[in-house]
RNA sequence: GGGCGAAUAGCUCAGCUGGUUCAGAGCGCCUGCCUUACACGCAGGAUGUCGGGGGUUCGAAUCCCUCUUCGCCCACCA
């Protein structure tokens, strides 16, 4: 610890061995930095999938966690932040079978069991990679919690939820369309389908009427379709058609007779207002199909190909191949009246966005609206809140409207259904069991358990207290739910978010959070999602390499506020998170200057607080940065619990580079030098404003602060700045009067570097600066920080006095202080004058209509009084501004 | 088809309850500095019809309407 700092932070080393101490020491466990004290204060993190690597989405989701989590660790609450990983079922499966597929093979080459093995091995193999990702950028989970969604003990709370929802008549099996996805051949639900707008055709087809007396012309986007046809329907209502409700059609290309059928569910007015019925292909059609006890006839493999019931010459055909081919057959026999353009929504699978296929089949579905009418409640009455607020719009709606959750998938890897069938005669029996079951109960006969897996959102959306044991009531359990806030990104509200909420109602009786918090999507600069696909990607790990973690994680907090995307630019990673490290390495160095300065005595504080000095001892910069450092706890602290960490993460940039480095390490420099009058005090107070503003920014920037932190004279070895107390706003600490003073300071200081740069004042030389009395700056004040005026703006001397000499440059600060810069002959006296001319038909500009507003009879009457008094106020010190410069110019000789 | 969001400096964005941060920050640009914490720095500077139009108001970047452009979500018109 007591190596001499580099003048460049280095943040590679440092924050790996950072993280090894801090999970040493068990820090991200509740237990461990707070026993038995506070409320607690958990978030779960959003699983990443157990094959994921880590992308921007995972460092900014994250990364907010991991603000959120610090700062409340920080203010006492037991913070609890539970890490784990999802099995993702479609997407591991997909990937063992990708590297199956290398070697020649498919699932079905090695069977269920060895395949299942073999995705088993994949993910020991190479293991929760991302997790080990995570803590690269520092993320503090408590990783002795760490789960996986097919562990033992959430595979039972998976079984004992469906039992339960099975024995209340909330989960059923049914004969229904659902979502088929031909390429990974598995259900899927309405939420894992992705609609997108595509350029399509809609035809117009001809199909005679049976008795060879006409044709009824039906519109569609599927020809292909038609060859499962079993009847077109109309409006019942449609005078066009009602003369062939009842009558039958022969069905093209196949030769069926067909019935033309009323329903109400057919739009006359769009496209012919005559529809064909494909009831085994068309969710539509099913229903209509349904009402009039038509047939279904499936013409459709799995894959999508047409299947053995359709003529022979389409068999086997993939879809669009057989739309050709039925669109040939029907152009040959004079069918296709017309074609249109036609733009309409396409589902696609989310996970290999291959066009998703409507299909009739048996499946197990979850009965949400009884689940749905609790969340929604909870919304209502106020317990539950999103952040930003509009996002409880889409919520709302998607509750309202809620379908069935088909949760069967037919993949192997996952859970298997808890449902075993007897396949014996007269017996039947469908079993639904907590526990394997390998004979019947009913016959004793042999059980056969259904092949199908569940949905991974079905063990997901459990997590917040399956992570916790339930089942069992432990004692995690019942400490730790609820939680308190979720953090997400708004693309899984549905999947994941509102499931959650319906989930925890149900089985613990309360929401799980009661703050839900959704942050925005991370995006390049064309407002593209970073994909892999579109190579637009940045890799959070490059720029911890290149960066630092807490560079990355300031750039991703800093651009985002509340429900905004973040914007990043993947072919300038330098311009992206330079500015973090450049703050990174300023934070750096003003350690490192302090920690090198204190050597001499230091005043000792007995609480946390530089409020604590004396006033009289204190420098009005003393009491300048100490009220300014109290403005800011108030400010970051304020921000932090709104969820608007980038206004957190500025407010201290700000005070750190602005207020400190800028303007109080200068200012107190020579008092730290040597063995200096009221260099105790300064010490003292650098020491604890620096302090405070390390533990304000830890939670955004957890390396380096820590990394600084622990150097301070005094500190235990074992202190961390993790658990370190979070800086209280102290009252005493206020001191309006210092704030306006010193920032007079630091505008004359100004004023006199700007007419030194106008005139082009050599660095080295030193001028003097004549100010005369303003408003508020008296020379008392002046008295105060002369030394700081004279080092600062390079003066040899700064007089007190009227300023009567003419040569030289002017000033006016904005409490109409005159500053005067005698410059000799350097002086160009018409340069000056011309400048002094600009700035003075500035403030006539402002003058005039400051007037015409006082002079304005409905504000001055309208407008509230303080208003009006503010407005005068600003009117009388503008004009006196210029008044001065005007005299100034008469003083010079001005034309 | 319905709903939502965004549009402010060349770029990325703040600006919350209309008037004391009101036109801001960072990057980039220009000028000058290796001033013993930091050139990943310091000092100074230039840059805006606050997307267009209309309205409400004493007063609008801020509230309302409308238009334009971009983006997102939802939706069984085949």
């Amino acid at each position: 610890m007591s190596e001499p700092l580099a003048p460049q932070y280095n943040p590679s080393t440092i924050e790996s061995e950072l993280y090894r101490w801090w999970t040493e020491r068990g820090l991200f466990s509740p237990e461990s930095h707070a026993p038995g004290s506070g409320e607690p204060y958990v978030i779960q993190m959003p699983p990443p999938n157990v094959t994921a690597v880590l992308h921007m989405g995972h460092g900014l989701n994250n990364t907010v966690q991991d603000v959120l989590i610090r700062f409340e660790r920080m203010r006492g609450r037991r913070a609890l932040w539970v890490p784990g990983t999802d099995h993702a079922g479609i997407a591991t499966q997909n990937v063992v079978e990708r590297l199956l597929a290398e070697q020649g093979l498919t699932r079905f080459d090695l069977g269920r069991d060895s395949f299942v093995e073999r995705v088993w091995a994949h993910v020991r193999e190479t293991g929760a990679v991302i997790l080990e990702q995570l803590k690269a950028i520092g993320s503090s989970a408590d990783w002795s919690r760490t789960y996986f969604t097919l562990d033992e003990g959430l595979s039972q709370a998976v079984r004992e939820t469906f039992v339960q929802l099975y024995e209340k008549g909330l989960v059923y099996r049914g004969h229904y369309i659902i979502n088929w996805c031909p390429r990974c051949l598995t259900a899927l639900s309405n939420e894992e389908v992705d609609k997108e707008e595509v350029d399509g055709k809609i035809w117009h087809l001809r199909y005679p009427l049976a008795d060879g007396s006409g044709h009824l012309t039906i519109a569609t986007t599927r020809p292909e379709t038609m060859l499962g046809d079993t009847a077109v329907a109309v409006h019942p209502a449609d005078e066009r058609y009602r003369h062939l409700v009842g009558r039958e059609l022969l069905l093209p290309v196949v030769g069926r007779r067909i019935p033309v059928v009323p329903d109400a569910a057919v739009d006359p007015d769009f496209g012919s207002g005559a529809v064909k019925v494909t009831p085994a292909h068309d969710p539509l059609d099913f229903e209509i199909g349904q009402r009039h006890g038509l047939p279904t006839i499936d013409v459709m493999t799995p894959e999508a190909r047409i299947s053995l019931v359709a003529p022979e010459r389409f068999q086997g055909l993939d879809r669009y191949e057989a739309r050709r081919q039925v669109l040939t057959e029907l152009e040959h026999a004079g069918l296709v009246e017309r074609v249109e353009e036609h733009r309409h929504a396409v589902g696609h699978c989310y996970r290999c966005a291959t066009v998703i296929e409507p299909r009739l089949s048996d499946q197990w579905f979850v009965r949400m609206e009884p689940l749905a009418r609790p969340a929604l409640a909870a919304y209502r009455e106020g317990t539950l809140r999103f952040v930003p607020e509009r996002r409880g719009d889409d919520y709302t709606s998607w509750l309202e409207g809620i379908r069935d959750w088909c949760i069967s998938r037919q993949l192997w890897w996952g859970h298997r259904i808890p449902v075993w069938y007897c396949d014996a005669d007269g017996c039947g029996m469908t079993t639904v069991s907590r526990t394997d079951l390998t004979v019947c109960p009913g016959c004793g006969g042999p059980a056969r358990q259904d092949d199908d897996v569940l949905d991974t959102w079905f063990s997901s959306w459990l997590v917040p207290f399956s992570s916790l044991g339930w089942p069992k009531q432990t004692r995690d359990l019942t400490t730790y739910y609820p939680g308190h806030t979720l953090v997400s990104s708004p693309d899984i509200l549905f999947f994941w978010v509102a499931r959650m909420i319906m989930s925890g109602l149900h089985f613990m009786g309360k929401v799980p959070y009661t703050r839900i918090y959704l942050h925005g999507v991370v995006r390049d600069t064309q407002h593209r999602k970073m994909s892999k696909s579109l190579g637009n990607g940045i890799d959070p790990l490059e720029v911890v390499e290149r960066y630092g973690a807490d560079a990355l994680r300031y750039s991703l907090i800093s651009g985002m506020s509340v429900g905004t995307d973040v914007i990043l630019d993947p072919r300038d990673l330098e311009s992206t998170f330079a500015p973090a490290r450049n703050f990174a390495n300023k934070l750096w160095n003003a350690g490192r200057f302090i920690l090198s300065n204190l050597e001499g005595p230091t005043r000792p504080l007995a609480g946390t607080h530089a409020a604590e000095v004396r006033r009289e001892e204190l420098t009005l910069a003393d009491r300048w940065i100490i009220a300014r450092c109290d403005a800011t706890v108030v400010e970051a602290t304020e921000a932090y619990e709104r969820f608007r960490l980038n206004e957190a993460a500025a407010a201290v940039y700000r005070f750190i580079w602005s207020d400190l480095a800028d303007w109080y390490i200068e200012q107190v420099k020579p008092r730290l030098y040597g063995d200096q009058q009221g260099g105790d005090v300064a010490r003292a107070v650098v020491v604890q404003t620096f302090d405070v503003a390390l533990r304000l920014l830890h939670p955004v920037m957890p390396f380096i602060t820590e990394a600084l932190w622990r150097r301070f004279p005094g500190r235990p070895e074992t202190a961390s700045i993790s658990v370190a107390p979070w800086p209280r706003h102290d009252s005493r600490a206020q001191d309006p009067e210092a704030l306006r003073d010193f920032g007079l300071v630091q505008e004359l200081i100004g004023a006199i570097r700007g007419i030194r740069a106008e005139y082009g004042v050599q660095p080295g030389q030193v001028v003097r600066a004549v100010v005369s009395a303003g408003e508020r700056f008296t020379e008392a004040a002046l008295e105060q920080e002369r030394a700081t005026i004279i080092r600062l703006a390079k003066l040899s001397a700064v007089s007190f006095a009227p300023n009567h000499e003419r040569v030289g440059g002017h000033a006016v600060l904005s409490d109409r202080t005159s500053v005067f810069v005698p410059l000799g002959e350097a002086i160009d006296i018409g340069r000056e004058c011309s400048r002094l001319g600009t700035e003075a038909e500035r403030l006539l500009r402002l003058v005039e209509s400051q007037e015409k507003k006082l002079g304005n009879e409905q504000f001055v009457s309208r407008a509230p009084a303080e208003v009006v008094d503010r407005e005068r106020e600003k009117l009388t010190t503008w004009k006196e501004q210029r008044d001065v410069l005007v005299k100034k110019r008469e003083l010079l000789g001005c034309g």
